[in-house]
DNA sequence: ACGTTAATAT
DNA sequence: TATATTAACG
């Protein structure tokens, strides 16, 4: 194609299964002096389309809506998302929303068929339009042009549009008289590829940033010694700029630390500790056996895994993206509100890692390398709850580095499980974790489930409402309190929790609160809730361990949580990019395969228990024999589900189930708790 | 050419 | 909104 003739010549490929409208479109095109090429396969289009990619031998799709395999929609998105070319719609559904389904997935035009040749003549100011040079890119919006493009094939408009183009632009058009037609292919063709810092890359960036010394960290120096090749020294420069502006915020207090809730998936590598020193660790693994793999395994007390546990369940992609999806039962029982609330006089939290009888810290908090290079003003904000530095790197003045922190307070870590409870209720109720406040959430009656009654034939979940209130506040104040202290015990959270939380003085499983719901205890009251004891499991301890926290009767009362399947897959695959800390993570790296910790909803219907089918429905009559139900599942997995009691040893609540997870992996991989590589949640 | 910042795009 | 890319400037 010749840049001064356009567009005479632009190359267009059509995508049609239906070759006789193919053969029409093609010669239509041809008679607008396009350069046709014909598919009548998207995937094959696509092939194309990526094969070309460097060289740039399309400027415009032209593909059908309605197609096999792969149909129109799909091949816009996909196109939309690895290259910068135009897309134009075309079918014979005329109907409003087809239309705006096509302009609304990126499409530039969409056209209905029949085409008129009229149509045809005017596409090339979409190359043009598209082309990022051009100057009106930036000018207007895009809503406008959807509407002006439903009703395509207006020439006049056109011809002032070319006519602008070559006005402008003077800078560009000088340096590149001879090169325009290069250039613009490039900019049509050719996206640049997006760069993405995942936990490792970053760390990697820190690291390189800080042996440089932060002052002088520069762009080209950095490059170099990453050594990443995969890397422009723009793209540091624009992370250097991204992490100057972070360092920043932190040292004005605007970031109060770093939390994998507050900075999602892509926090800035923060890792979380269990254990504060080895006289604790010693002294609590003497009633605790199981603990001694923390001393032993250091590479777990500061394991980027847990983090990554944590700060990957923030991942939309994990939870947030799924509505429309079969249930499973979460229920909650009166135990479980102490999810992670530490109660008066007992010395206990409820977290995973009990260390009983010993002084007590738990994860709570960024570890060293939280930070790197950061201004001495930022320690202050971290002066209460963490005895060493949490910084590396950190300017001379600054405390010394300590590999491990000290929580004044056994009782000042409750706040991560109760969010991460809240979170994975709100999640998989189809909130994005993003979208929930920590005060809301378990809001009783504001966004109940998503789902249709009709496609909820598993157990509902039913959560005292009285309840919600109190895991708000736990929310807040745990998240508030998290590194509150040292302070005297007047002021302290512990002192203040009696009454701010009354109800966490009671006892396991007495009755309290305002209604007698508590006390009444009954299978779901619900039609579709017939089948309480249903609890999917996959063969897997770790499903297993998700029954126990799931799978409890809960009191009968005034509303329902319906809850997402909760699926953590074995270790087939994973997809993963490594976000933990990788000076500690990496040196206990053996190359195992690591547990890969997925939501997969996609397991779910087919594995329903006894009386679904493979789709995952129910039976209409829907008497399930509930005895046969437990048997099953203790012929399949030797462990019982479904029950009203503690189950399969996990005691039932999401930190336990940590623990037991954490175990299992011990003892799976050879004491090491966690190795190196990376997990993560999916699809 | 490089570093930086601001504007712009995704 | 967050984060990446690109323009622009010293």
């Amino acid at each position: 194609m010749e840049a001064s003739k356009f567009p005479v010549g632009m190359r267009v490929l059509a995508v049609d299964d239906d070759r006789v409208s193919l053969k029409i479109l093609e010669k239509q095109l041809k008679h607008c002096n396009y350069n046709v090429t014909t598919v009548t396969d998207a995937k094959r289009a696509l092939d194309m389309l990526r094969e070309m990619k460097n060289g740039g031998q399309f400027d415009l799709v032209i593909s059908d809506v309605v197609m096999p395999n792969m149909d129109g929609f799909k091949l816009l998105e996909l196109i939309g998302l690895e290259m910068d070319i135009p897309v134009i719609m075309l079918s014979a559904n005329d109907e409003t929303e087809t239309v705006m389904k096509g302009i609304n997935h990126g499409a530039c035009d969409y056209m209905v068929k029949p085409v008129r040749l009229e149509q045809l003549r005017g596409i090339w100011t979409h190359v043009v339009r598209n082309s990022k040079t051009d100057p009106r890119n930036r000018m207007s919006g895009g809503n406008d042009d959807a509407g002006q493009k439903l009703q395509s094939g207006d020439g006049d408009n056109h011809e002032k549009d070319g006519a602008k183009q070559t006005s402008k632009s003077s800078k560009k058009k000088k340096k590149n008289v001879d090169g325009a037609e290069k250039e613009k292919e490039n900019t049509s063709t050719q996206k640049k590829q997006r760069v993405q810092w995942p936990g490792d890359l970053h760390r990697k960036f820190v690291k390189a940033v800080n042996q440089i010394g932060m002052d002088r960290a520069v762009p080209k120096k950095i490059l170099e010694v990453m050594n990443v090749d995969s890397l422009t020294r723009e793209n540091i420069a624009s992370h250097l700029q991204k992490y100057r502006i972070y360092l920043r915020k932190v040292s004005e207090g605007k970031i109060k630390y770093p939390s994998p809730f507050a900075d999602g998936p892509k926090a800035w590598g923060c890792d979380w500790m269990p254990v504060n020193s080895d006289t604790d660790v010693a002294e609590s693994s003497k009633h605790h056996p199981e603990l001694a793999t923390y001393q032993s395994a250091p590479s777990f007390v500061a394991s980027p895994s847990l983090s990554n546990l944590f700060a990957r369940m923030n991942s939309p992609s994990a939870f947030g993206a799924h509505t429309f999806l079969p249930t499973q039962s979460v229920q909650l029982m009166s135990s479980q509100r102490n999810f992670g609330i530490p109660r008066e006089n007992t010395g206990q939290v409820g977290h995973g890692v009990n260390l009983s009888g010993a002084s007590q810290s738990f994860p709570s908090g960024p570890c060293r390398s939280s930070f790197a290079n950061i201004s001495n003003g930022a320690s202050k904000l971290f002066s209460h709850g963490i005895s060493g530095s949490s910084f590396a790197n950190i300017s001379s003045d600054s405390p010394p580095l300590a590999s491990r922190m000290r929580f004044p307070s056994p009782h000042s870590c409750s706040s991560y499980a109760s969010i991460l409870r809240g979170k994975i209720l709100g999640a998989s109720r189809g909130i994005p974790f993003e979208d929930i406040a920590d005060d809301e959430m378990l809001a009783p009656s504001g966004h109940l489930p998503l789902q249709s009654p009709e496609l909820v034939n598993l157990p509902s979940v039913q959560i005292q409402s009285s309840s919600a209130g109190l895991f708000n506040q736990i929310a807040r104040e745990g998240e508030a309190h998290q590194f509150s202290g040292p302070s005297n015990s007047n002021n302290s959270w512990k002192a203040a929790v009696p009454s701010r939380f009354p109800d966490l003085s009671h006892s396991i499983g007495i009755s309290e609160g305002p209604s007698q719901g508590n006390t009444i205890k009954i299978n779901q009251p619900s039609r579709l809730a017939a089948f309480s004891g249903q609890i999917p499991t996959f063969g897997n301890v770790y499903q297993n361990q998700i029954t126990g926290i799931t799978g409890k009767t809960a009191p009968a009362l005034s509303f329902n949580e319906q809850v997402a399947p909760f699926n953590i897959g074995s270790n087939t695959h994973y997809t993963a990019m490594p976000i933990g800390n990788s000076d500690l993570g990496s040196s206990s790296s053996t190359g195992a395969a690591l547990p890969n910790f997925q939501i997969d909803n996609s397991v779910m219907p087919t594995q329903m228990l006894n009386g679904g089918d493979a789709s995952g429905n129910l039976p209409e009559d829907g008497t399930i024999n509930q005895q046969a139900v437990d048997d099953e599942v203790i012929n399949s997995n030797e462990v019982p589900v479904g029950k009203s009691e503690v189950q399969n040893g996990a005691s039932g609540d999401l930190d336990e189930f940590f623990a037991d997870w954490v175990n299992e992996q011990d003892s799976v991989n050879n004491g090491d708790a966690f190795i190196g590589g990376d997990w993560d949640f999916g699809p």
